[in-house]
DNA sequence: CCTTGAAAGTGACGCTGCGTCATTTTGTAT
DNA sequence: ATACAAAATGACGCAGCGTCACTTTCAAGG
Protein backbone atom coordinates (compact mmCIF):
# COMPACT_ATOMS: atom_id res chain seq x y z
CA UNK A 1 0.00 0.00 0.00
CA UNK A 2 1.31 3.24 -1.34
CA UNK A 3 0.24 6.85 -0.26
CA UNK A 4 -0.93 9.21 -2.89
CA UNK A 5 2.37 11.64 -2.94
CA UNK A 6 4.31 8.14 -4.16
CA UNK A 7 1.76 7.52 -6.47
CA UNK A 8 2.02 11.06 -7.91
CA UNK A 9 5.67 10.74 -8.35
CA UNK A 10 6.03 7.60 -9.84
CA UNK A 11 3.06 8.19 -12.70
CA UNK A 12 4.08 12.05 -13.00
CA UNK A 13 0.25 12.89 -12.13
CA UNK A 14 -0.29 15.37 -9.60
CA UNK A 15 -1.82 14.50 -5.83
CA UNK A 16 -5.03 16.98 -7.17
CA UNK A 17 -5.69 14.96 -10.02
CA UNK A 18 -5.50 11.83 -8.09
CA UNK A 19 -8.33 13.27 -5.79
CA UNK A 20 -10.22 14.35 -8.90
CA UNK A 21 -10.28 10.82 -10.51
CA UNK A 22 -11.57 9.93 -6.50
CA UNK A 23 -13.86 11.91 -6.62
CA UNK A 24 -15.65 11.83 -9.76
CA UNK A 25 -15.28 7.90 -9.40
CA UNK A 26 -12.61 7.18 -12.22
CA UNK A 27 -9.95 5.54 -9.87
CA UNK A 28 -10.85 5.22 -6.13
CA UNK A 29 -8.43 4.58 -3.85
CA UNK A 30 -9.04 0.50 -2.51
CA UNK A 31 -8.44 1.18 1.41
CA UNK A 32 -7.78 4.39 3.68
CA UNK A 33 -6.15 4.82 6.62
CA UNK A 34 -8.40 5.71 9.86
CA UNK A 35 -7.40 9.25 9.46
CA UNK A 36 -8.96 9.12 5.60
CA UNK A 37 -5.87 8.77 3.81
CA UNK A 38 -5.92 7.31 1.04
CA UNK A 39 -4.13 3.96 0.57
CA UNK A 40 -3.25 2.67 -3.21
CA UNK A 41 -1.90 -0.30 -4.60
CA UNK A 42 -0.10 -1.78 -7.75
CA UNK A 43 -3.06 -2.70 -9.19
CA UNK A 44 -4.40 1.35 -8.93
CA UNK A 45 -0.89 1.50 -10.81
CA UNK A 46 -1.59 -0.05 -13.79
CA UNK A 47 -5.19 1.54 -14.34
CA UNK A 48 -3.28 4.56 -13.62
CA UNK A 49 -1.33 4.16 -16.61
CA UNK A 50 -4.61 3.06 -19.16
CA UNK A 51 -6.18 5.93 -17.67
CA UNK A 52 -3.09 8.64 -18.77
CA UNK A 53 -2.44 6.63 -22.12
CA UNK A 54 -6.36 7.18 -23.25
CA UNK A 55 -6.22 10.66 -22.06
CA UNK A 56 -2.72 11.22 -24.03
CA UNK A 57 -4.89 9.88 -26.72
CA UNK A 58 -7.30 12.73 -26.65
CA UNK A 59 -10.50 10.74 -24.66
CA UNK A 60 -12.53 12.29 -22.07
CA UNK A 61 -12.07 11.32 -18.44
CA UNK A 62 -16.07 9.84 -19.12
CA UNK A 63 -15.42 8.03 -22.20
CA UNK A 64 -12.44 6.76 -20.36
CA UNK A 65 -14.18 5.65 -17.53
CA UNK A 66 -16.74 3.67 -19.66
CA UNK A 67 -14.76 1.81 -21.44
CA UNK A 68 -13.03 0.89 -18.06
CA UNK A 69 -16.29 0.01 -16.40
CA UNK A 70 -18.00 -1.63 -19.56
CA UNK A 71 -16.03 -5.47 -20.19
CA UNK A 72 -18.47 -5.58 -23.60
CA UNK A 73 -16.53 -1.86 -24.81
CA UNK A 74 -16.42 -1.85 -28.46
CA UNK A 75 -12.36 -1.40 -29.20
CA UNK A 76 -12.40 -2.08 -32.65
CA UNK A 77 -15.09 0.88 -33.38
CA UNK A 78 -14.07 2.83 -30.11
CA UNK A 79 -10.56 3.14 -31.53
CA UNK A 80 -11.21 3.76 -35.14
CA UNK A 81 -13.16 6.62 -34.01
CA UNK A 82 -11.18 7.89 -31.89
CA UNK A 83 -8.14 7.79 -34.65
CA UNK A 84 -10.63 9.29 -37.25
CA UNK A 85 -11.16 12.21 -35.20
CA UNK A 86 -7.30 13.07 -34.63
CA UNK A 87 -6.82 12.23 -38.66
CA UNK A 88 -9.99 14.92 -39.09
CA UNK A 89 -8.16 17.53 -36.39
CA UNK A 90 -4.91 17.15 -38.22
CA UNK A 91 -6.49 18.47 -41.49
CA UNK A 92 -7.97 21.57 -39.53
CA UNK A 93 -4.53 21.99 -38.09
CA UNK A 94 -3.07 22.16 -41.76
CA UNK A 95 -5.56 24.20 -43.25
CA UNK A 96 -5.42 27.00 -40.19
CA UNK A 97 -1.30 26.02 -41.00
CA UNK A 98 -1.82 27.17 -44.75
CA UNK A 99 -3.89 30.34 -43.84
CA UNK A 100 -1.72 31.48 -41.55
CA UNK A 101 1.27 31.29 -44.39
CA UNK A 102 -1.03 33.09 -46.35
CA UNK A 103 -1.41 36.29 -43.85
CA UNK A 104 2.47 36.05 -43.22
CA UNK A 105 2.85 36.23 -46.90
CA UNK A 106 -0.07 38.57 -47.69
CA UNK A 107 1.88 41.40 -45.22
CA UNK A 108 4.65 41.09 -47.11
CA UNK A 109 2.87 42.12 -49.92
CA UNK A 110 0.74 44.63 -48.42
CA UNK A 111 3.85 46.17 -46.87
CA UNK A 112 2.80 45.83 -43.36
CA UNK A 113 -0.44 46.89 -43.86
CA UNK A 114 -1.29 44.27 -41.97
CA UNK A 115 -5.40 45.28 -41.92
CA UNK A 116 -5.61 44.91 -45.53
CA UNK A 117 -3.94 41.90 -45.77
CA UNK A 118 -6.28 40.18 -43.59
CA UNK A 119 -8.64 41.85 -45.47
CA UNK A 120 -8.20 40.61 -48.27
CA UNK A 121 -7.52 37.08 -46.63
CA UNK A 122 -10.95 37.25 -45.78
CA UNK A 123 -12.52 38.07 -48.48
CA UNK A 124 -10.67 35.26 -50.12
CA UNK A 125 -11.67 32.87 -47.85
CA UNK A 126 -15.36 33.93 -48.34
CA UNK A 127 -14.72 34.16 -52.13
CA UNK A 128 -14.00 29.99 -51.25
CA UNK A 129 -16.99 29.40 -49.53
CA UNK A 130 -19.60 30.38 -52.06
CA UNK A 131 -18.58 27.47 -54.19
CA UNK A 132 -18.55 29.83 -57.08
CA UNK A 133 -20.36 27.16 -59.52
CA UNK A 134 -20.12 28.77 -62.54
CA UNK A 135 -16.82 29.32 -62.89
CA UNK A 136 -15.34 26.91 -61.02
CA UNK A 137 -13.93 24.60 -63.79
CA UNK A 138 -11.92 27.95 -65.32
CA UNK A 139 -11.06 26.12 -68.65
CA UNK A 140 -7.19 27.70 -68.10
CA UNK A 141 -7.61 25.66 -65.08
CA UNK A 142 -9.13 22.84 -66.76
CA UNK A 143 -6.81 22.58 -69.87
CA UNK A 144 -3.21 23.15 -67.90
CA UNK A 145 -3.37 21.63 -64.93
CA UNK A 146 0.09 20.75 -64.39
CA UNK A 147 0.68 24.73 -65.11
CA UNK A 148 -1.55 26.19 -62.89
CA UNK A 149 -0.24 23.70 -59.84
CA UNK A 150 3.31 25.70 -60.48
CA UNK A 151 1.63 28.71 -60.10
CA UNK A 152 3.38 30.68 -56.79
CA UNK A 153 1.38 30.53 -54.28
CA UNK A 154 0.31 32.81 -51.50
CA UNK A 155 0.28 30.15 -48.80
CA UNK A 156 3.50 28.33 -50.29
CA UNK A 157 6.96 28.35 -48.17
CA UNK A 158 8.65 27.49 -50.93
CA UNK A 159 11.94 29.91 -52.54
CA UNK A 160 9.94 30.50 -55.98
CA UNK A 161 6.74 31.46 -54.18
CA UNK A 162 8.59 33.29 -51.55
CA UNK A 163 10.73 35.40 -54.29
CA UNK A 164 7.16 36.20 -56.10
CA UNK A 165 5.69 37.68 -52.86
CA UNK A 166 8.76 39.53 -52.29
CA UNK A 167 9.35 41.00 -55.94
CA UNK A 168 5.27 41.86 -55.89
CA UNK A 169 5.42 43.87 -51.96
CA UNK A 170 9.00 45.54 -53.99
CA UNK A 171 6.65 46.58 -56.80
CA UNK A 172 3.78 47.76 -54.58
CA UNK A 173 6.54 50.07 -52.53
CA UNK A 174 7.64 51.50 -55.61
CA UNK A 175 4.15 51.98 -57.24
CA UNK A 176 4.22 55.93 -56.68
CA UNK A 177 7.57 56.00 -58.84
CA UNK A 178 8.91 55.82 -61.89
CA UNK A 179 8.34 52.62 -64.10
CA UNK A 180 11.43 53.30 -66.22
CA UNK A 181 13.06 53.67 -63.06
CA UNK A 182 16.13 51.02 -62.52
CA UNK A 183 15.20 50.02 -59.67
CA UNK A 184 11.62 48.98 -61.22
CA UNK A 185 13.22 48.01 -64.35
CA UNK A 186 15.92 45.37 -61.91
CA UNK A 187 12.36 43.73 -60.43
CA UNK A 188 10.47 43.54 -63.88
CA UNK A 189 13.45 41.57 -65.18
CA UNK A 190 13.93 39.51 -62.53
CA UNK A 191 10.08 38.66 -62.80
CA UNK A 192 10.74 38.14 -66.99
CA UNK A 193 13.64 35.83 -65.69
CA UNK A 194 11.32 34.03 -63.37
CA UNK A 195 8.90 33.65 -65.61
CA UNK A 196 11.08 31.82 -68.18
CA UNK A 197 12.48 29.77 -66.22
CA UNK A 198 8.96 28.54 -64.34
CA UNK A 199 6.80 28.10 -67.79
CA UNK A 200 9.46 28.75 -70.59
CA UNK A 201 7.85 28.51 -73.61
CA UNK A 202 4.17 28.37 -72.80
CA UNK A 203 3.59 31.65 -73.85
CA UNK A 204 -0.20 31.48 -74.32
CA UNK A 205 -0.99 29.79 -70.83
CA UNK A 206 1.50 33.01 -69.52
CA UNK A 207 -0.85 35.41 -71.56
CA UNK A 208 -4.13 34.43 -70.77
CA UNK A 209 -3.04 34.33 -67.58
CA UNK A 210 -2.31 37.76 -67.46
CA UNK A 211 -5.43 38.74 -69.12
CA UNK A 212 -6.99 36.90 -66.34
CA UNK A 213 -5.09 39.18 -64.33
CA UNK A 214 -6.09 41.96 -65.08
CA UNK A 215 -9.81 41.49 -64.50
CA UNK A 216 -10.15 41.57 -60.81
CA UNK A 217 -13.84 39.60 -60.64
CA UNK A 218 -11.67 36.69 -62.70
CA UNK A 219 -8.97 36.87 -60.53
CA UNK A 220 -11.20 36.29 -57.04
CA UNK A 221 -13.29 33.85 -58.36
CA UNK A 222 -10.34 31.72 -59.65
CA UNK A 223 -8.65 32.45 -55.88
CA UNK A 224 -5.87 34.61 -57.29
CA UNK A 225 -4.46 36.95 -54.66
CA UNK A 226 -6.13 40.32 -54.80
CA UNK A 227 -3.70 42.89 -56.67
CA UNK A 228 -4.38 46.27 -57.05
CA UNK A 229 -5.77 47.31 -60.42
CA UNK A 230 -2.87 50.45 -60.25
CA UNK A 231 -0.65 48.19 -59.42
CA UNK A 232 -1.25 46.12 -62.34
CA UNK A 233 -1.57 48.71 -64.68
CA UNK A 234 1.61 49.76 -63.24
CA UNK A 235 3.38 46.56 -63.70
CA UNK A 236 2.51 46.00 -67.09
CA UNK A 237 3.60 49.96 -68.21
CA UNK A 238 7.16 48.91 -66.64
CA UNK A 239 6.90 45.97 -68.47
CA UNK A 240 6.14 47.54 -71.74
CA UNK A 241 9.28 49.68 -71.16
CA UNK A 242 11.15 47.11 -70.47
CA UNK A 243 10.50 45.12 -73.70
CA UNK A 244 11.59 47.75 -75.81
CA UNK A 245 14.51 48.61 -74.17
CA UNK A 246 15.46 45.35 -74.32
CA UNK A 247 14.48 45.60 -78.15
CA UNK A 248 16.67 48.59 -78.75
CA UNK A 249 19.35 46.89 -76.94
CA UNK A 250 19.02 43.81 -79.57
CA UNK A 251 18.93 46.25 -82.55
CA UNK A 252 21.96 48.16 -80.95
CA UNK A 253 23.69 44.66 -80.20
CA UNK A 254 23.05 44.25 -84.22
CA UNK A 255 24.18 47.63 -85.13
CA UNK A 256 27.46 47.07 -83.21
CA UNK A 257 27.85 43.67 -85.10
CA UNK A 258 28.11 45.11 -88.59
CA UNK B 1 -28.22 49.92 -38.41
CA UNK B 2 -28.66 46.15 -38.11
CA UNK B 3 -30.59 44.28 -35.12
CA UNK B 4 -28.52 41.33 -33.77
CA UNK B 5 -30.11 38.26 -35.66
CA UNK B 6 -29.23 39.92 -38.74
CA UNK B 7 -25.68 39.56 -37.73
CA UNK B 8 -26.01 36.44 -36.80
CA UNK B 9 -27.72 35.29 -39.77
CA UNK B 10 -24.76 36.81 -42.14
CA UNK B 11 -22.03 36.22 -40.02
CA UNK B 12 -22.82 32.60 -38.83
CA UNK B 13 -22.21 33.25 -35.55
CA UNK B 14 -24.99 32.59 -32.99
CA UNK B 15 -26.51 35.06 -31.49
CA UNK B 16 -26.01 34.00 -27.66
CA UNK B 17 -22.02 34.28 -28.67
CA UNK B 18 -22.62 37.69 -29.94
CA UNK B 19 -24.16 39.40 -26.88
CA UNK B 20 -21.34 37.19 -25.12
CA UNK B 21 -18.39 39.23 -27.35
CA UNK B 22 -20.33 42.51 -25.65
CA UNK B 23 -19.91 41.20 -22.41
CA UNK B 24 -16.44 40.90 -22.41
CA UNK B 25 -16.18 44.04 -24.44
CA UNK B 26 -15.01 42.40 -27.36
CA UNK B 27 -17.59 43.76 -29.72
CA UNK B 28 -19.79 45.75 -28.23
CA UNK B 29 -22.74 47.21 -29.76
CA UNK B 30 -22.11 51.12 -31.20
CA UNK B 31 -25.64 51.82 -30.32
CA UNK B 32 -29.13 50.63 -29.09
CA UNK B 33 -32.93 51.35 -29.31
CA UNK B 34 -34.66 52.90 -26.51
CA UNK B 35 -35.84 49.95 -24.87
CA UNK B 36 -31.97 48.53 -25.07
CA UNK B 37 -32.21 46.38 -28.02
CA UNK B 38 -28.60 46.06 -29.84
CA UNK B 39 -28.04 47.80 -33.20
CA UNK B 40 -24.70 47.06 -35.75
CA UNK B 41 -23.65 48.72 -38.42
CA UNK B 42 -21.35 47.61 -41.24
CA UNK B 43 -18.33 48.35 -39.24
CA UNK B 44 -19.03 45.86 -36.76
CA UNK B 45 -19.65 43.28 -39.18
CA UNK B 46 -15.69 43.62 -40.40
CA UNK B 47 -14.94 43.74 -36.92
CA UNK B 48 -16.25 40.28 -36.32
CA UNK B 49 -14.83 38.70 -39.41
CA UNK B 50 -11.53 39.54 -37.86
CA UNK B 51 -12.67 38.39 -34.98
CA UNK B 52 -13.98 34.89 -36.48
CA UNK B 53 -10.99 34.71 -38.94
CA UNK B 54 -8.55 34.80 -35.54
CA UNK B 55 -10.51 32.49 -33.78
CA UNK B 56 -10.63 29.63 -36.53
CA UNK B 57 -6.44 30.34 -36.32
CA UNK B 58 -6.95 29.25 -32.98
CA UNK B 59 -6.44 32.98 -31.02
CA UNK B 60 -8.21 33.16 -27.33
CA UNK B 61 -11.02 35.58 -27.42
CA UNK B 62 -8.39 37.85 -24.69
CA UNK B 63 -5.26 37.69 -27.50
CA UNK B 64 -7.83 38.64 -29.85
CA UNK B 65 -9.31 41.73 -27.87
CA UNK B 66 -5.04 42.73 -27.41
CA UNK B 67 -4.53 42.86 -30.68
CA UNK B 68 -7.40 44.89 -31.67
CA UNK B 69 -7.53 47.20 -28.87
CA UNK B 70 -3.58 47.54 -28.66
CA UNK B 71 -2.41 49.05 -32.52
CA UNK B 72 1.04 48.94 -31.77
CA UNK B 73 0.74 45.13 -31.59
CA UNK B 74 3.56 42.81 -32.69
CA UNK B 75 2.07 41.39 -35.79
CA UNK B 76 5.52 39.62 -36.78
CA UNK B 77 5.85 38.13 -33.89
CA UNK B 78 2.45 37.35 -32.74
CA UNK B 79 2.09 35.51 -36.40
CA UNK B 80 5.07 33.34 -36.43
CA UNK B 81 4.09 32.05 -32.50
CA UNK B 82 0.65 30.80 -33.28
CA UNK B 83 2.25 28.91 -35.97
CA UNK B 84 4.71 27.58 -34.65
CA UNK B 85 1.57 26.81 -31.71
CA UNK B 86 -0.20 24.90 -34.83
CA UNK B 87 3.15 23.23 -36.22
CA UNK B 88 3.95 21.63 -32.61
CA UNK B 89 0.40 20.74 -32.36
CA UNK B 90 0.10 18.93 -35.38
CA UNK B 91 3.22 17.17 -34.46
CA UNK B 92 1.74 16.45 -30.92
CA UNK B 93 -1.48 14.90 -32.85
CA UNK B 94 0.83 12.79 -35.52
CA UNK B 95 2.05 11.50 -32.61
CA UNK B 96 -1.40 10.82 -31.41
CA UNK B 97 -2.27 9.28 -34.47
CA UNK B 98 0.57 6.75 -34.35
CA UNK B 99 0.14 5.43 -30.86
CA UNK B 100 -3.12 4.46 -32.06
CA UNK B 101 -2.17 3.01 -34.97
CA UNK B 102 0.43 0.85 -32.81
CA UNK B 103 -2.32 0.03 -30.53
CA UNK B 104 -5.43 -1.18 -33.33
CA UNK B 105 -2.79 -3.33 -34.80
CA UNK B 106 -1.36 -4.25 -31.61
CA UNK B 107 -5.02 -5.91 -30.63
CA UNK B 108 -5.01 -7.66 -34.38
CA UNK B 109 -1.60 -9.11 -33.07
CA UNK B 110 -2.67 -10.38 -29.51
CA UNK B 111 -6.02 -11.51 -31.22
CA UNK B 112 -8.66 -9.66 -29.68
CA UNK B 113 -6.75 -9.18 -25.88
CA UNK B 114 -7.05 -5.52 -25.62
CA UNK B 115 -5.95 -5.07 -22.46
CA UNK B 116 -2.36 -7.18 -22.76
CA UNK B 117 -1.70 -5.07 -26.10
CA UNK B 118 -2.53 -1.80 -24.26
CA UNK B 119 -0.29 -3.28 -21.59
CA UNK B 120 2.61 -4.03 -23.85
CA UNK B 121 2.45 -0.22 -25.41
CA UNK B 122 2.49 1.33 -22.39
CA UNK B 123 5.42 -0.94 -21.35
CA UNK B 124 7.10 0.55 -24.86
CA UNK B 125 6.31 4.02 -24.10
CA UNK B 126 7.85 4.22 -21.01
CA UNK B 127 10.63 2.54 -22.54
CA UNK B 128 11.19 4.73 -25.17
CA UNK B 129 10.85 7.40 -22.53
CA UNK B 130 13.38 6.07 -20.32
CA UNK B 131 15.85 6.89 -22.52
CA UNK B 132 18.18 3.69 -22.74
CA UNK B 133 21.50 5.27 -23.19
CA UNK B 134 23.72 2.68 -23.73
CA UNK B 135 22.08 0.72 -26.41
CA UNK B 136 20.23 3.21 -27.54
CA UNK B 137 22.56 3.41 -30.54
CA UNK B 138 23.03 -0.76 -30.94
CA UNK B 139 25.42 -1.91 -33.64
CA UNK B 140 22.69 -3.12 -36.01
CA UNK B 141 20.81 -0.25 -36.08
CA UNK B 142 23.90 2.08 -36.60
CA UNK B 143 25.45 -0.66 -39.24
CA UNK B 144 22.54 -0.97 -41.03
CA UNK B 145 19.99 2.04 -40.90
CA UNK B 146 17.96 1.53 -44.23
CA UNK B 147 17.39 -1.63 -44.10
CA UNK B 148 16.04 -1.11 -39.92
CA UNK B 149 13.73 1.27 -41.47
CA UNK B 150 12.53 -1.61 -43.77
CA UNK B 151 11.27 -3.57 -40.98
CA UNK B 152 7.29 -3.60 -40.08
CA UNK B 153 6.37 -1.15 -37.83
CA UNK B 154 3.21 -1.71 -35.17
CA UNK B 155 2.45 1.79 -36.02
CA UNK B 156 2.40 1.55 -40.03
CA UNK B 157 -0.36 1.00 -42.05
CA UNK B 158 1.47 0.10 -45.60
CA UNK B 159 0.39 -3.18 -46.54
CA UNK B 160 3.80 -5.07 -45.68
CA UNK B 161 3.39 -4.13 -42.15
CA UNK B 162 -0.07 -4.87 -41.71
CA UNK B 163 0.58 -8.38 -43.36
CA UNK B 164 3.52 -9.47 -41.02
CA UNK B 165 1.23 -8.60 -38.24
CA UNK B 166 -1.79 -10.41 -39.88
CA UNK B 167 0.41 -13.35 -39.99
CA UNK B 168 1.86 -13.00 -36.61
CA UNK B 169 -1.57 -12.83 -34.80
CA UNK B 170 -2.31 -16.00 -36.72
CA UNK B 171 0.63 -17.75 -35.36
CA UNK B 172 -0.31 -16.51 -31.85
CA UNK B 173 -4.13 -18.25 -32.08
CA UNK B 174 -1.69 -21.65 -33.54
CA UNK B 175 0.71 -21.79 -30.60
CA UNK B 176 -1.41 -24.11 -29.39
CA UNK B 177 -1.11 -26.76 -32.04
CA UNK B 178 0.96 -28.26 -34.00
CA UNK B 179 3.92 -26.61 -35.55
CA UNK B 180 4.26 -29.49 -38.29
CA UNK B 181 0.52 -28.33 -39.46
CA UNK B 182 0.09 -27.12 -42.61
CA UNK B 183 -1.74 -24.13 -41.18
CA UNK B 184 1.17 -23.39 -39.67
CA UNK B 185 3.28 -24.19 -42.14
CA UNK B 186 1.74 -22.37 -44.49
CA UNK B 187 2.07 -19.00 -42.27
CA UNK B 188 5.57 -19.78 -42.14
CA UNK B 189 5.97 -20.56 -45.71
CA UNK B 190 4.50 -16.86 -46.15
CA UNK B 191 6.64 -15.15 -44.17
CA UNK B 192 10.15 -16.56 -45.18
CA UNK B 193 8.67 -15.73 -48.49
CA UNK B 194 8.02 -12.00 -47.44
CA UNK B 195 11.63 -11.71 -46.01
CA UNK B 196 13.27 -12.69 -49.10
CA UNK B 197 11.33 -10.49 -50.90
CA UNK B 198 12.19 -7.15 -48.39
CA UNK B 199 15.31 -8.42 -47.08
CA UNK B 200 16.77 -10.20 -50.29
CA UNK B 201 20.50 -12.00 -49.32
CA UNK B 202 20.76 -10.05 -46.20
CA UNK B 203 20.92 -13.05 -44.15
CA UNK B 204 23.63 -11.48 -42.15
CA UNK B 205 21.12 -8.90 -41.19
CA UNK B 206 18.25 -10.99 -40.68
CA UNK B 207 19.97 -13.07 -38.80
CA UNK B 208 21.18 -11.26 -36.00
CA UNK B 209 17.72 -9.62 -36.32
CA UNK B 210 16.32 -13.13 -34.61
CA UNK B 211 19.39 -13.11 -32.29
CA UNK B 212 18.06 -9.93 -30.60
CA UNK B 213 13.94 -11.10 -30.86
CA UNK B 214 15.05 -14.38 -28.91
CA UNK B 215 16.68 -11.86 -26.19
CA UNK B 216 13.54 -10.36 -24.72
CA UNK B 217 15.28 -7.21 -23.24
CA UNK B 218 17.28 -6.51 -26.51
CA UNK B 219 14.07 -6.74 -28.11
CA UNK B 220 12.43 -4.23 -25.33
CA UNK B 221 15.27 -1.76 -25.26
CA UNK B 222 15.56 -1.44 -29.49
CA UNK B 223 11.96 -0.71 -29.18
CA UNK B 224 10.82 -3.60 -31.24
CA UNK B 225 7.03 -4.98 -29.99
CA UNK B 226 7.01 -8.04 -27.44
CA UNK B 227 6.91 -10.76 -28.35
CA UNK B 228 6.27 -13.65 -25.90
CA UNK B 229 9.19 -16.27 -25.36
CA UNK B 230 6.33 -19.06 -26.10
CA UNK B 231 5.98 -17.63 -28.96
CA UNK B 232 9.52 -17.29 -30.41
CA UNK B 233 10.21 -20.65 -29.38
CA UNK B 234 7.07 -22.00 -31.63
CA UNK B 235 8.12 -19.83 -34.16
CA UNK B 236 11.48 -21.23 -34.46
CA UNK B 237 10.76 -24.58 -34.04
CA UNK B 238 8.11 -24.57 -37.24
CA UNK B 239 10.97 -22.56 -39.12
CA UNK B 240 12.90 -25.95 -38.74
CA UNK B 241 10.37 -28.09 -39.51
CA UNK B 242 9.96 -25.75 -42.96
CA UNK B 243 13.66 -25.91 -43.49
CA UNK B 244 14.06 -29.79 -43.50
CA UNK B 245 10.97 -29.98 -45.52
CA UNK B 246 12.42 -27.78 -47.91
CA UNK B 247 15.48 -29.76 -47.80
CA UNK B 248 13.92 -33.18 -48.39
CA UNK B 249 11.71 -31.80 -51.15
CA UNK B 250 14.73 -30.89 -53.17
CA UNK B 251 16.73 -34.18 -52.00
CA UNK B 252 13.18 -35.56 -53.40
CA UNK B 253 13.81 -33.53 -56.37
CA UNK B 254 17.45 -34.40 -57.13
CA UNK B 255 16.49 -37.98 -56.95
CA UNK B 256 13.58 -37.80 -59.42
CA UNK B 257 15.27 -36.24 -61.38
CA UNK B 258 18.07 -39.26 -61.67
C1' DC C 1 -54.92 52.22 -29.40
C1' DC C 2 -54.64 47.55 -28.05
C1' DT C 3 -53.31 42.95 -28.57
C1' DT C 4 -50.26 39.43 -29.69
C1' DG C 5 -46.55 36.70 -30.91
C1' DA C 6 -41.82 36.98 -32.25
C1' DA C 7 -37.55 38.59 -30.95
C1' DA C 8 -34.51 40.64 -27.59
C1' DG C 9 -32.93 41.35 -23.00
C1' DT C 10 -30.78 39.72 -18.44
C1' DG C 11 -29.24 36.20 -15.18
C1' DA C 12 -27.69 31.92 -13.85
C1' DC C 13 -26.09 27.12 -14.17
C1' DG C 14 -23.46 23.57 -16.78
C1' DC C 15 -19.51 21.57 -18.99
C1' DT C 16 -13.89 19.84 -18.75
C1' DG C 17 -9.99 18.98 -15.99
C1' DC C 18 -7.82 20.19 -13.13
C1' DG C 19 -4.66 24.64 -10.56
C1' DT C 20 -4.74 27.13 -6.64
C1' DC C 21 -5.89 28.95 -2.25
C1' DA C 22 -7.74 28.41 2.59
C1' DT C 23 -8.64 25.74 6.50
C1' DT C 24 -8.64 21.58 9.20
C1' DT C 25 -6.81 16.75 10.39
C1' DT C 26 -3.66 13.14 10.48
C1' DG C 27 0.86 10.97 10.50
C1' DT C 28 5.44 10.75 12.11
C1' DA C 29 9.86 12.00 14.03
C1' DT C 30 12.04 13.86 17.91
C1' DA D 1 4.26 16.17 24.01
C1' DT D 2 5.42 19.04 20.32
C1' DA D 3 6.19 20.38 15.95
C1' DC D 4 6.13 20.04 11.16
C1' DA D 5 5.14 17.62 6.88
C1' DA D 6 1.59 15.75 4.35
C1' DA D 7 -3.23 14.69 3.57
C1' DA D 8 -8.08 15.87 3.51
C1' DT D 9 -12.09 18.68 2.25
C1' DG D 10 -14.25 22.67 0.12
C1' DA D 11 -14.62 26.31 -2.88
C1' DC D 12 -13.45 29.50 -6.67
C1' DG D 13 -11.51 30.16 -11.29
C1' DC D 14 -10.80 29.52 -16.20
C1' DA D 15 -12.82 29.58 -21.71
C1' DG D 16 -16.50 29.93 -24.55
C1' DC D 17 -20.31 29.60 -25.12
C1' DG D 18 -25.23 26.26 -24.89
C1' DT D 19 -29.25 26.13 -22.63
C1' DC D 20 -33.00 27.12 -19.59
C1' DA D 21 -36.09 30.54 -17.23
C1' DC D 22 -38.25 34.73 -16.95
C1' DT D 23 -39.07 39.61 -18.35
C1' DT D 24 -39.39 43.38 -21.71
C1' DT D 25 -39.57 45.41 -26.26
C1' DC D 26 -40.78 45.63 -31.15
C1' DA D 27 -43.71 45.63 -35.10
C1' DA D 28 -47.78 44.34 -37.36
C1' DG D 29 -52.79 43.48 -37.54
C1' DG D 30 -57.40 44.52 -35.95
Amino acid sequence: MIHIKEVAKQTQITVRTLRYYDQIGLLSAPSKTEGGHRLYSEEELKKLQYIHFFKRMGYKLQEIKDMLSDPEWDWSSGLKSQLAFILEEQRRLRSMELSMRELINGIAVEGGNEPLAVQKLIQLSNQHKKGLPDLKEHQLKAKEPDLWAKLPKMNGEDPDSLEWIALLGQIKRLIKGDPASSKVQNIIRRMAEKQGEQFGDEEQFVNELWEIRKSPKQSEQLGLYPIEQEVLDFMEQAFQIYLSAADSRISKEETDEH
